[in-house]
Formats: structure tokens, C-alpha cells, sequence
DNA sequence: TTGGCTGCAAAAGTTTTGCATAGCG
DNA sequence: CGCTATGCAAAACTTTTGCAGCCAA
């Protein structure tokens, strides 16, 4: 299996869905820099739309100005740290289907997915006091 | 009350308030633009930030690229329609209680805010079959 | 005069695109 | 050869900033 030809591509995705800490395509890029030397961010941006696309990753949130991507599609709620920006799982905290079914009756339309996102400050930021602004 | 000093602070403002379209800083640019031939977006953004730091307004999402503001500082939830990029009101849709007290425990620190966000198509892009892509 | 608000233009930061090249079938 | 993926650099777009001017107190 020599598919070079892929080999880019398939690390920013492999990267995006091993990761969890919903990088920036920024962040990709130079993560995977160390390993892929050649690696330009255009085809960073470039994948990072087509998986979009595709519905292989999806777009957690715009933190800070960036955009923050998440390799796992399945609707899970984030937790947004206005401090150092991290963005973190909330895999237990859970909408209720039965918010889902009132929102397709008063929108309308079609209801393709629901982001629940809680923004704070995180316990690492919380213990630092508020050194990291 | 010849306050012409902030005439376009106060008008940037109280559309904020008055609006339910969830502008840019471009729409609201645009839309005082007829009534003040004299403003600058860079007063538009200048004074967003300034409002959204003194708590005034919010920031809905960041919607194809550009961000959103709400007048509404209140929770409440959004459904983002994917295809003509209009934000709408879902007033009655509430994130539980529960879930916060949930959200505290486990990630810790402070838990400032929630966004519960929907996204689809509306009716309206509904009904208008696929024309609005 | 001082201080705050603004316009304008330049700058900064993020994301996209055009073009040429290289690899695979 | 045709097709896709990519690097590089330029471009596009959104947002911020520097600076000078203006208005009110």
C-alpha cells in the first residue's frame, strides 16, 4: 500500500480523529510539521473543508478567531475555557431528545444536528489562579 | 440631550436590541449606514467588541466565516439554518438545570455560559426547495 | 485643555485560490 | 495521458489598530 499519494490527507484526519483537543488547522499543521516536513498549510485548509464536506470531521466552534475542528462527528457537548481556550469533551452531558423534536416542529424545516457548548473557565485555569488571561 | 457624542454607539446598540436577524458587523454596518452616511465599520467593530466585553451583547456563533451578535444577552437557544446562514430564535427551547450543575462538577473551575445551537434548514429554505444552496 | 468617539487607511490574522508540479493508474 | 493531491505564493476576506480630527465639558 504505497498510496503516497494519500499520505498527507490521511494524516490530517487520522490526526484529527485521534486527537482531543479540537485543533485549529494552524495547530494540525504544526503538529504534523514534525513528521511531514513538506506538508503546507493550504493543503492543511484544503482537507480540513473537504472532510467538513464529507462529514468526516465537523466544526466544534470559531475559539479566539479559529475555527476548531473535532474528528469525532457523533453530537457530544464542549466545554470552552475562555482563558486558554482549550476546548474540552463533555461526553456525559446530554440533550434531550425530546429538545430535538420540539425544535423540528417551531424551526421547521429540517434539523440536521444540535451543538451544546459551556464556556467558563477550566479547572487547570481555575487552579492557576489568573495568571493565564 | 444633544449627546451627538454617541449617537452611533447608541445606534449600534439599540439596533443590537432591537433586532432579531442576529447581524454581522457588516449587516449592521450596512443597515445604519442609510441613517448615518457617516459611519465606519471600524466604529461598528470597535463598538461590538466594547459591548460584548461590558456584557451588552453577545456572540451567537460564527456563521460562514463571520461572526454573529445577539442584543439578547438572556440563554436562549439558535437554530442556524445552513443554507440561507439566517439565525433564529428558539425561546422556548431550555438547556436543563440539571445539565449545568452536571457540566460544574465535571469540568471543574467556572462554568460562565451555555449556547445550545441547532442547525438545519428552515422553513423557509424548506419551501423554497433547493434553490438557496 | 482634556478625554472620549470616530473616520480613514493601513495592518494583521485567517482562510482560500491559481498555477505549476509530481505521483498514480 | 488524465486525474488527483500538493506546495508555494498571491489573493481575499474579516477584524484590528494607528493616527489625526472633532466634539463636549
Amino acid at each position: 500500500m504505497t498510496q503516497k499519494h494519500f499520505r498527507k490527507r490521511d494524516a490530517i484526519l487520522s490526526y484529527l480523529q485521534q486527537s482531543k483537543a479540537h485543533p485549529s488547522a494552524e495547530t494540525v499543521f504544526g503538529e504534523l510539521k514534525g513528521e511531514i516536513p513538506d506538508l503546507s498549510l493550504a493543503t492543511v485548509y484544503r482537507n480540513l473543508r473537504l472532510f467538513k464536506e464529507q462529514g468526516l470531521i465537523m466544526s466544534v466552534a470559531t475559539v479566539d478567531g479559529v475555527e476548531r475542528f473535532d474528528g469525532n462527528t457523533e453530537t457530544h457537548t464542549h466545554f470552552i475555557c475562555n482563558h486558554c481556550h482549550s476546548v474540552l469533551d463533555l461526553m456525559d452531558i446530554e440533550v434531550p431528545e425530546s429538545l430535538k423534536a420540539q425544535v423540528l416542529a417551531i424551526a421547521g424545516g429540517q434539523v440536521d444536528g444540535c451543538q451544546l457548548c459551556f464556556t467558563g473557565k477550566c479547572r487547570e485555569c481555575q487552579n492557576k489562579g489568573s495568571e493565564s488571561a
